[in-house]
DNA sequence: CGGTCGATTGACACCTTTCAATACGGGTGG
DNA sequence: CCACCCGTATTGAAAGGTGTCAATCGACCG
């Protein structure tokens, strides 16, 4: 049975700027059905277009891009709340693509009345736009991550950031938050070598920082890492829920 | 004088989507000035707000972030035609700092009439959501240039892509388009070091592929660029001009 | 003419990649 | 039940791309 959007679970997450009843109601109207993926499924694939737009109701995944060469550029992780296919519905097709790591479940949206959504509701037309502007913001830092930051700064600033995402969506537990990824994926993330990255994640964990097993991350000093990756602020940054 | 929307030169530039003319009308109504600012000059800051959006009508600058440590990462380069300002709108401040590399001319609208428009005017506040996922595109692009190419493909890149922009903007005379950044603005931008960026860059001109001097680039043989790079398809997107 | 800025080069250190091999757990077929 | 295969994590060693340090050069400027 699908989760109607005045029970969503996410709406309470400290991630996401308050729902107002119109709003919440709105969206159920635009809602067309839930939608069950496998892990390792490809959701939304580059060069595409989809018929739909998704929201991540449970779940984790990845976005990321394939060069000619073959190599790949994980452009960033997909949490719940997450929504998805926005560029294939105003460019005419995926830069990306969107895989699920996890088993996913997604709320669909029928992206044909994507445009009366702006003609009908400016304020959540403006959220739309709040949310590409979230997007962008966090690639920038990325890219600031990935061209200036060394691999062991890097991999803290990828620790620190995911952790904090996690806590603002409710998947955190103390300190341990799932991490069902590989370290080819993060490697993927980083621009690093999947051995540099091994290595290199292994000095963190040495120096008693963090440690991951069985997907799981457990985070022990976040303050030391954000010392290390050079972080002065948080990059995560509300935004609303779709 | 300032120019009126009508008569804007930027308009039928193959980059950007055709105007409706209400949509003409509206911006001019929008646009509460014209402003000049010298080579050199910051004109957003990072971690400011503004109370004004602007379009570039002439000139070129730089976005980029600067990190704790002192290093700095381009963002991207900003040519004419690009909307400065939506990040300060949206989120509450600036994530990076935009600054003119040229003298620059800027279309300025009110920041405060910001969301109105998202009201009495569906299409255009779908535009600018447009904009940003075209934004959100290319960033995706350079994340993967960045993390994935070796410094000569990616210096390769970064040259077809600048000049296929440059003529889409109407910039470009032949084979020949204005390129006023310095060899540390690249560098900054590929997260690489300046002076290898310069023996990297030296070894496409020993090719004859490419020049540049004066600020002034010269691309003698875009598809062989394209080939070291491993373009298959141009980074540049039709967007919306505000 | 001294001073500054950007481009260019050479030499060298070192971070990161690549190549290879081992280890470990889960799944499968005999 | 066990041998075998496969994907992932881990390590060691060597090669190589990239960064850092330093010096030179040319253009512009007060």
């Amino acid at each position: 049975m699908a989760v109607k959007c005045e029970d969503c679970p996410l709406r309470k997450q400290p991630l996401f700027t308050p729902f107002k009843t119109d709003d919440v109601r709105f969206m159920q109207r635009f809602k067309v059905g839930e939608m069950s993926i496998d892990a390792g499924t490809p959701l939304l694939l580059e060069g595409n277009s989809s018929a739909q737009l998704f929201t991540v109701l449970r779940g984790m995944g990845l976005r990321y891009k394939t060069l000619e060469n073959g190599d790949r550029q994980v452009i960033n992780l997909v949490y719940p709340g997450d929504f998805l296919g926005l560029q294939a519905a105003l460019m005419q097709e995926m830069q990306h693509t969107v895989e699920a790591t996890t088993e996913m479940t997604l709320c669909v949206f029928d992206r044909s009345a994507f445009y009366d959504f702006f003609v009908s509701n400016p304020s959540r037309a403006f959220d739309v736009t709040w949310l590409a502007a979230v997007e962008e913001h966090f690639l920038g830092a990325s890219l600031a991550t990935v061209g200036q930051r060394d691999a062991l700064s890097a991999i803290a600033w990828a620790v620190v950031t995911v952790f904090e995402r996690a806590q603002m969506v409710g998947l955190a537990k103390g300190m341990t938050i799932p991490f069902p990824y590989r370290q080819q994926d993060l490697a993927d993330a980083l621009g690093l070598s999947l051995v540099h990255t091994n290595k290199t994640f292994a000095k963190l964990r040495e120096r008693q920082l963090v440690s991951w097993h069985d997907g799981v991350l457990v985070v022990n000093d976040p303050q030391s890492l954000r010392d290390i990756a050079g972080i002065t602020e948080s990059e995560i940054r509300k935004r609303p829920l779709m």
